[in-house]
DNA sequence: GCAAAAGTGTTAGGAGTACACCCATGC
DNA sequence: GCATGGGTGTACTCCTAACACTTTTGC
């Protein structure tokens, strides 16, 4: 059976993904130089075009690995961006996705076949980007800040274990708010979302801490309101 | 500038709805009979293919107004499907939308270019569908659960305003549970989510009950959890 | 008058919030 | 020894959940 409409030819799918990471208590998203035309030498998110003989899931994996080295992100649906003339070259429809990742345990790939560097950038020194990625990523961001406390977004960022006082300054950077130290440590063992590995660790403290991990299967529990 | 790369041809977007309905005390899903190929005859949800020379939203605005000659339904991103094989034509990718709108008010077209038939069905009733419109209606209807009680969805289904126990009874069959009447009341007027038109009907029940109306521009909270 | 549904207020329990002190470590 | 940050318990408040009676109307 050929397709011979002519209104649904020529269409496309980009996967673009928000990739943050908190690097020294600041939120930093993940942005790649293009290589090529459009939007040549201009920065732009994490992604590109959907192959033909690839579902969307495998799509999305081999675009997170290609970018950051990195094989296990979580990432989630966070909105469709669908204006006919989003691209100039030919009609695109993206699909764009939110993830946040470790930055000090990847090695961020500079330069591809298509992107001639990678770097993390403030929020608030965002240039601007190519396609309609500067909408995309506000939308994202704001959408993160209301997913941060669902524990299935965390989750990817710890895949060795966390401790609690490293998991709230995550927390605390993303909603640019303080949260009472007591209240969360009790709220993440109450709903029974983690568990004590029995291990203890250095992070910036002055003082030991004990090491985290997020119980697996666990439903998506929202942290706090 | 020209797109030479066959990894990119040929692909295309379906734009999906599971529209939904409450109809005496039951919640049902809209399905329309097909009339071409592929799977001629068979029952699907409502929707079809985004056209080249119009806006994601445009197209969604244009699908609904087709199947269900309603101009102004609340529909709201669901999921995405994007199995490389789901439709057996071309490489397509399936963006679905959930709604909800009161039956009642809306006559249903039955027949179209496209379709030869369009029925309300019981969840419980629901036949082999085209594609994999099985999958996406069941996520639909978990995802329709999940989010009944933030008001935006629950909106579009009274544009004329509603009774408190008539919108109860909608939650509750959604939910296949039942809530406190006096909770329900005071939680809607509490979250300051709807107003009184110190207008009386007759709905259902015995004795006329006050109608309401949801108040504009309110953010998206959410009823109960 | 009686059955069916709408409208209203109070109370008890649990979750959320606010808050203060002790302990371990690095300098 | 002191500054920095980790770990813990308690009291108060507010939201939630549970619950009973009165009023209106159609039959």
């Amino acid at each position: 059976m050929e397709v011979t409409n002519p209104k649904y030819e020529k269409q496309g799918i980009h996967l673009i993904a928000s990739i943050f990471t908190v690097d020294k208590g600041i939120v930093k998203v993940l942005l790649i130089k293009r290589k090529n035309n459009p939007y040549k030498d201009m920065w732009a998110l994490t992604g590109g075009a959907l192959y033909n003989d690839e579902d969307v899931e495998e799509g999305l994996k081999r675009e997170m690995y290609e970018k950051t080295g990195m094989r296990n992100i979580d990432i989630k649906l966070c909105d469709v961006f669908g204006k006919k003339d989003r691209s100039p070259v030919m009609r695109m429809v993206a699909l764009s996705y939110i993830g946040i990742i470790d930055a000090s345990k990847v090695e961020i790939v500079k330069e591809t076949l298509k992107t001639s560097n990678a770097e993390w950038f403030q929020l608030t020194e965002i240039p601007n980007l190519a396609y309609d990625h500067n909408e995309i990523v506000e939308k994202s961001i704001l959408y993160l800040k209301e997913q941060i406390l669902n524990t299935d977004i965390l989750k990817s960022f710890y895949p060795n274990g966390f401790t609690i006082p490293e998991l709230q300054t995550i927390c605390e950077t993303i909603l640019e708010k303080k949260l009472d130290r007591r209240n969360f440590r009790k709220k993440l063992i109450n709903l029974n979302l983690i568990y004590d590995t029995n291990e203890e660790v250095n992070f910036v403290g002055k003082k030991k801490a004990k090491l985290y991990k997020f119980k697996k299967n666990k439903e998506n529990k929202k942290i706090f309101n």
